[in-house]
RNA sequence: GCCUCGGUGGCGGAAUUGGUAGACGCGUUGGACUCAAAAUCCAAUGUUCGCAAGAACGUGAGAGUUCAAGUCUCUCCCGAGGCACCA
């Protein structure tokens, strides 16, 4: 008997494979077509290791699946080769970084190779050749056209370490994603773009998406958006007049409650000399230290708000003229709404905690609605707890001379009643009554008086509390829900972040506070708009190894781009790589590359130095996999039109926020000007699990815990590697590689290569072994569709363990199962496709189909349940009628035995799974 | 703090969407073959009690709905990922 050798079987149809050029994707065909592209791999020095395959063997056997059931598929490969891993190490070895990057490509494509991929390598791409990056920069120019780069001198993320600015979707909690380093802000001249114009378009088309949702998510909170309302208050000085800030808020229903503004360090405003600003050296001093601190120092957990009075200058609220004090304060941020607030501290905690710090008023003018009617209840000495409960009020706190109670709605007036009678002479009650507060003062000679409170009674309440408590009658009266807010029992009420019912707010007392929302913003002459965390996209980069950014600065004609028909624009070669770290990127040192003339006038000019983002070619690439090698456009339309969009695309979750939002937001920019027909780029995303070592940790060189695909495979053989990667759990789920655990996969198609060599292969296949064969042909089509592998191996495993039991089976069954593994495992079941006398390839010919009438079952097994516990289980027809079922299930002697003498209340009957009996 | 997933044997994981919990694989134990070992094959393998037949318990914890809950509802605990002074 013919031994399995994977070695041999594998080498052997690799060669054939290649030769026959199988896996060349053919054009202009009738086919409907099927587009499955993988995030393509940064090459870099240390080669693949395990968890690389295990996206590109999943998008391998859909491809495979897809042919064979007669689909044109589009499954290429390509490199995303710019970036500074490559940079750094021909710093270290006095290289070109081409040079270190072509060899990686070189291994990566070795690796691939060796798991036979079938990708059409004729369509092979990489981001650093200047065929391709001609159209990235091409791209650039249009948008530049188009108004959508601007050049910002507004101080950026700098890391320190990679000497480049970076984008706000580079960071990790305020340090470099790359390295770690805690960010500066930077000031330096870089190109941005403007991608927060398309901000709602990317957060709408995301319900079209057939993306998992947890992906959508983090694409949501990313793009952050909130409604909310500019708002402008007047600013008044001795000298300025007319001068005005505008903030956002999300809630404008909280204007009333506005007691003082807050300015980002950086607003423009300051240095407006007009305001005539008293204690501007502080100011200054502020400015500066704010300025120094790195992201991570100014956001640090814990950190203690600070922040600069402008002493002489007041903003005045417009729903109330009232004259508040501004602050400079780097809790608010330059680059977010309008990089000032109006502070609301009564229903903001950030504003909260600056207001206690500051002694600034803290007014409530939002009242949380509440379940339950409350009250702090003193001048108890006539007052039981009977007296209490007997109308259900309910004491939650107990002092010695006060209770804290919950009044049900329906019994207020009764405790009214209680209060007028009992509470002791000289004290007065205030409770809350799920919409306002309600006074009873009991004087001294007994005599009541009830208010509701509201702006007309505020001060006459605020005069009572003060002799009520012995107190002089101060002259100006103090907003009473301001002390109200002092007691921990009310706090919770009155300053609260929920929406509630509008008090404190004039006209507006009573409203609810979403309604109210609009109208005072209208009131306040603001308007109604919306916001984005996400921030333009900073597309500069201080570094060598990235595309040269295609513009020129010319003194007369200012910022020109670079003539279309002068792309690509190379990366001209360079004596140091090194990056300055002045924020001029190793370019600015070759003079004649720099100095040029200008397209436009003539005149010398010089060329833009910086280059742009690892991001920018993987944000386009997917598209030239259509057509490669076309010169005279980014994609030919027909092409395009046909492949796109992407139907299937599997990668790293990592990517959520970074390389998918860019991507999007490229594409929709090409389908504006006309490039492509669809507006999204990947109509299905998957994302893939990472593959763990095997103690649990990342696989890391630090960690010495990586596993090489190559070692695997030469010991167990690709198929082997193939199908473990598959079957180790759910696809998107990180799991730790086990090496013992290659075993079973192994033995598994160990077992069909004996079956067949053994002679298995020929004759009857039984009826039950086809039943099986049948149903596991649906089950590995139905799985493959969903990225189920796991269960579709085990499945195909199930029947293998059939087929060795029962020795038997037909030849053309025998060549449907190996149809159905063929994508796992392409070359071992060629091997016996082949010595079957076929000679075809699998990956050519088509799925089979599996026939109904093996997937039922004559017979099944019939559970039977007595008081929701399992106490038999009777084999019956497939079709049994509900009665006949009933009766067998009662015959049964187990049965009988718990049921005993106890009366039948009920029986249920589930078709095809089980009968319920309850006594 | 907020958002999004998760928690099932010794381990990776199944479970037709409310209907036999633990498929399939690893590991472990026993047996066959062998002078022996490896490989292979057969059997057992959730826990507890029991010689056995069998019984009870069992999907992070607690409650609830239901004839029936891993699956639905509520409360809590733990873990992973993301965001985070975003007004």
């Amino acid at each position: 008997m013919e031994r399995y050798e994977h070695k041999k079987v594998e080498d052997k149809w690799r060669k054939k494979w290649i030769e026959a050029n199988v896996y060349k994707t053919t054009e202009d065909s009738d086919k409907e077509k099927f587009y499955i592209l993988d995030m393509f791999p940064y090459p870099s020095g240390a080669g693949l290791h395990v968890g690389h395959p295990k996206g590109y063997i999943a998008t391998d056997i859909i491809s495979r699946y897809k042919k064979m059931n007669n689909f044109n598929v589009l499954h290429p490969m390509g490199w995303d080769a710019f970036g500074l891993p490559a940079e750094q190490h021909a710093l270290k070895n006095k290289v070109h970084p081409r040079i270190g990057t072509d060899e990686n490509i070189k291994t990566f494509k070795k690796q691939l190779e060796k798991i036979s991929l079938n990708y059409d390598w004729e369509r092979e791409i990489s981001t650093t050749d200047p065929e391709f990056y001609k159209w990235t920069q091409w791209a650039f120019i249009q948008m530049y056209k188009k108004g959508l780069v601007y050049q910002s001198n507004e101080p950026i993320n700098w890391c320190p370490s990679c000497k480049t600015g970076l984008a706000n979707e580079d960071l990790e909690n305020g340090a470099c994603e790359r390295c770690d380093t805690p960010i500066e802000k930077k000031k330096i001249p870089q190109w941005v773009i403007k991608i927060t114009d398309y901000a709602d378009r990317l957060l709408e088309d995301l319900d079209k998406l057939n993306w998992q949702e947890h992906i959508k998510e983090l694409q949501r909170n990313w793009i952050g958006r909130s409604e909310g309302a500019n708002i402008s208050f007047k600013v008044k000085s001795e000298k300025l007049k007319d001068e005005e800030i505008e903030v956002f808020t999300t809630r404008p229903d909280t204007l009333y409650g506005a007691t003082y503004m807050v300015l980002a360090p950086e607003h423009e405003l300051i240095n407006n000399e007009k305001l005539k600003i008293k204690n501007w050296s502080e100011v200054v001093a502020y400015q500066k230290e704010a300025s120094k601190k790195t992201e991570i120092e100014r956001t640090a957990e814990g950190r203690e708000k600070t922040g600069v009075r402008l002493e002489g200058v007041m903003a005045v609220n417009p729903v109330n003229d009232e004259e508040i004090p501004i602050f400079i304060a780097d809790y608010v941020l330059a680059d977010y709404g309008t990089g000032a607030i109006m502070a609301v501290p009564a229903h903001d905690e950030r504003d909260f905690e600056f207001a206690q710090k500051y002694n600034i008023e803290i007014k409530p003018v939002v009242l949380k609605k509440d379940e339950k009617a409350r009250s702090v209840l003193m001048g108890i000495k006539n007052i039981s707890e009977d007296d209490l409960s007997k109308i259900g009020v309910e004491i939650v706190e107990k002092k010695d001379d006060r209770y804290h109670v919950f009044i049900p709605f329906n019994k207020i007036e009764e405790y009214k009643e209680l209060i007028r009678k009992k509470m002791e002479n000289h004290f007065w009650n205030e409770f809350y009554t799920g919409k306002k507060f309600y006074f009873i003062f009991k004087h001294k000679d007994g005599k009541i008086e009830e208010f509701e409170l509201n702006s007309d009674t505020n001060d006459q309440i605020d005069a009572y509390g003060m002799t009520f408590n012995d107190e002089q009658v101060k002259e100006k009266p103090e907003n009473v829900y301001g002390w109200l807010a002092k007691n921990d029992f009310y706090k919770e009420l009155l300053l609260s972040t929920d929406r509630g019912v509008m008090i404190n707010s004039q006209e507006f007392d009573g409203m609810d506070s979403e309604e109210a929302k609009e109208k005072i913003t209208k009131k306040a002459g603001g308007k109604m708009t919306t916001s984005y965390k996400l921030r333009d996209w900073v597309f500069s980069r201080q570094r060598y190894w990235g595309e040269p950014i295609p513009l020129i600065h010319c003194d007369k004609c200012g910022v020109v781009t670079v003539p279309e028909d002068e792309l690509p624009l190379e990366l001209p070669e360079v004596e140091s790589y090194e990056p300055t770290g002045t924020g001029e990127s190793p370019l600015a040192a070759i003079d004649e590359w720099v100095n040029t003339t200008c397209p436009e006038c003539g005149g010398s000019a010089k060329r833009e130095t910086n280059t742009m983002p690892q991001w920018a070619g993987s944000s386009w690439y997917y598209l030239r996999y259509i057509d490669p090698k076309n010169d005279k456009a980014l994609v030919d339309k027909d092409k395009e039109k046909y492949w796109s969009p992407v139907d299937f695309y599997v990668g790293g979750a990592e990517h959520a926020t970074r390389h998918l939002i860019y991507a999007r937001f490229w594409h929709k920019f090409l389908y504006d000007i006309g490039v492509v027909n669809y507006d999204e780029p990947f109509s299905k995303l998957q994302t893939v699990g990472l593959i763990m070592a095997e103690d649990g940790r990342k696989m890391s060189k630090r960690w010495g815990n990586v596993i090489n695909p190559d070692d695997v495979i030469e010991r167990f053989g690709s198929d082997t590697f193939r199908l473990y990667e598959m079957f180790m759990g759910p696809f998107d789920a990180s799991i730790a590689w086990s090496t013992e655990g290659l075993v079973g996969p192994r033995k598994f198609l160990e077992k069909i290569w004996k079956s067949y060599q053994s002679g298995y292969v020929g004759t009857e296949t039984s009826e039950n072994l086809k039943k099986t064969l049948h149903k596991t042909i649906k089950k590995v089509g139905e799985d493959i569709e969903e990225m189920k592998y796991n269960t579709a191996i085990s499945a195909m495993m199930v029947l293998a363990n059939q087929l060795e039991n029962e020795k038997n089976m037909s030849k053309e069954d025998f060549g449907k199962l190996l149809k159905i593994l063929s994508p796992f495992a392409p070359h071992m079941t060629q091997e016996l496709w082949s010595q079957m006398g076929n000679d075809t390839f699998l990956v050519e010919e088509t799925w089979p189909e599996y026939d109904e009438k093996y997937l039922s079952d004559d017979e099944i097994t019939l559970v039977v349940q007595v008081n929701g516990k399992v106490r038999d289980k009777i084999t019956v027809s497939a079709d049994i009628t509900e009665d006949e079922a009933k009766e067998k299930a009662l015959e049964s002697e187990k049965v009988q035995k718990y049921i005993g003498d106890k009366e039948i209340k009920k029986i249920i009957f589930v078709p095809g799974k089980l009968i319920s009996i309850v006594v």
